[in-house]
DNA sequence: GTCTATACGCGGATAGAC
DNA sequence: GTCTATCCGCGTATAGAC
């Protein structure tokens, strides 16, 4: 895993870097969402993989559920990255292009962590309601529809950001190797958006 | 919700059908699972909900895993019905535009049903390692894959059912009718598997 | 066959000492 | 920043009433 924590919604807007206490609760509640799904991972399983008692853990983060706002977040700062970027581009084709290939990549490199978090209900739930994650999300539907606003466009991106975070953690690609994985992913996800190979 | 519970894994492979009580109690969990996810389900909400004691719903189901599985169980025997009205057609071609049909229809028809319960980790997990859901699966990836077996057909299977799946209880689509969305769906998954319309 | 009563252990959460 | 101690709710489990 990545030896940084990166903070979400972009820098300024988040509540500011986490104190190294905190970096090793999200670190370590990272793996074990990703091995267990949020659910099924307990305070005592994040203390115990720190080495630090259940209040201790309780004492950087109030609940839980700030736990896993700070979990997600790491991973949807990726997702913001590959965003800005994006944005960058001169056209709103190549916007789209790069944000593909992008997405794409983020998930096969992290599969099960991007994925088992991003599609937890626990945190789909949470998010729903969660201002900061919807403009994100808002922002990456925004490149893959173009200024279309109708079902015509809103059913493909739907359907494309959940194939991309669906496979990759699908029993059916489990033993493909990465690279592999990624090519596919990427070509098939060009030709659902009609881009060019 | 529909009046019946159907039997997972088709007439016979099952522990046959469930007592009034039983049955009472899965209808009664998967609005529950759909509402608030598997780990956000209590045992008493879900005795709450029909008028009973925790213990009471206890003695029916040994454990909460086992009113789970009842629960996913229901669910996948509708996927089921689907698979083997596919695999009796005639050719490869029209059972897999029947099954995708029909996959669609059912994804539409329970929308945070279906979804809910099949994307909940905790389900994911279980199921993972059960044999009589692999072999149902295997069976709808046979069908959408053809007998190509590498990761040019395992991939596009993979992305389709975590597309159709996931894209029904995508919060971009929430406010759409059920007829423009299951239409759209169709009209794209044919379109991903390089069907006719 | 269905239910009530009761108890145990674990996970989430809080208060206050070091 | 971490600890001990404690509370509450839930899932698990057993005994026994109707």
């Amino acid at each position: 895993m990545s030896s940084t924590v990166p903070v979400a919604y972009g820098p300024g807007a988040g509540p500011g870097p986490y104190t190294p206490a905190q970096t090793r609760i999200i670190e370590a509640a990272l793996d074990l969402f990703a091995e267990h799904g949020v659910g099924g991972t307990s305070l005592q399983m994040i203390a115990d993989a720190i080495g630090v008692t259940k209040a201790a853990v309780y004492h950087q983060f109030k609940t839980k559920e700030e736990i896993v706002v700070a979990a997600a977040g790491a991973e949807l700062a990726r997702v913001e990255t590959a965003i800005e970027a994006a944005e960058a581009e001169p056209t709103p084709a190549r916007a789209r292009d790069l944000l593909v290939t992008r997405i794409v990549d983020l998930a096969v490199e992290r599969r099960r962590m991007e994925s088992t978090l991003l599609g937890d209900p626990v945190i789909v739930r949470f998010f729903a309601h969660h201002e900061p994650f919807r403009q994100v999300m808002g922002r990456l539907y925004r490149i893959l529809m173009g200024d279309a606003r109708g079902s015509d466009a809103r059913v493909p991106a739907a359907m494309l950001t959940a194939a991309i975070g669906g496979a990759v953690m699908h029993p059916l690609v489990a033993d493909l190797d990465d690279e592999t994985l990624r090519s596919q992913l990427l070509h098939l996800a060009r030709r659902f958006l009609d881009l060019p190979d």
